[in-house]
DNA sequence: GGAATGATGTACT
DNA sequence: GTACATCATTCCG
């Protein structure tokens, strides 16, 4: 059975929650996506909350524009961009639509489809997968084309397996940017070996 | 081990 | 023209 028929009833309405709460609520996760017989999986260890037009470092700062219209679409759609003109970087939008804000998924604990992400990636060494989250999205073979679309069909979203213990989260600062460094608006699962830093 | 750097597309000044 | 929510490689110690 594969891991998609396991959980046919997923939920996305809770993503429509403002981002620094799903962000942490995230970890645990299972991250899918379904590109024919190719599906790829992993559990989210690592996640960055954007707050739209309050945060200087959120794309949709500035408010909206082709690239970050999808930030202003309902909780539970995909904005995905392209990052220093090579790296596609993949995010959950969050909260009530006009309400800009998604979560940036940083890093995954693969689960299934291990051989298809090392082909993807072109290396085997499942540490470097989906840490980080240029990786992640070669990984799972998300692109810009996927920004906008919602989930359910080509990328879904599973609840924490049964039994799953909530893990410890630690909390600091976002990663990569120059605005706002002060805001602690990273969340990862603490001594996770697959966050992209420690 | 860490620091520096090139790759390369898009958005915005 | 400059900055950028990055990564892989190269250099130096």
């Amino acid at each position: 059975m594969s891991i998609v028929s396991q959980h046919p009833g997923a939920q996305y309405a809770w993503l429509t929650a403002g981002a620094l709460e799903v962000a942490p609520a995230l970890l645990g996760w299972t991250l899918v996506t379904n590109h024919g017989s190719d599906i790829t999986s992993g559990y989210i260890v690592e996640t960055e909350a954007y707050l739209g037009e309050l945060d200087p470092a959120s794309h949709a700062f500035r408010g909206r524009s082709a690239r970050t219209a999808p930030m202003f679409l309902s909780g539970g759609h995909v904005y995905s961009y392209l990052s220093y003109g090579i790296h596609t970087c993949f995010n959950l939008v969050t909260g009530p639509k006009n309400s800009p804000q998604a979560v940036l998924v940083r890093a995954l604990e693969p689960v299934g489809g291990l051989g298809i992400m090392a082909a993807r990636r072109g290396i085997t060494n499942p540490k470097l997968l989906t840490s980080g989250p240029g990786r992640l999205a070669q990984a799972l073979g998300i692109t810009r084309a996927d920004s906008g679309t919602s989930l359910g069909s080509t990328i879904m979203l599973l609840p924490p397996p049964p039994g799953f213990e909530p893990a410890s989260v630690t909390t600091g600062p976002r990663i990569g940017i120059s605005a706002a460094k002060d805001k602690p608006w990273r969340f990862h699962v603490t001594g996770n070996e697959f966050v992209s830093r420690s």
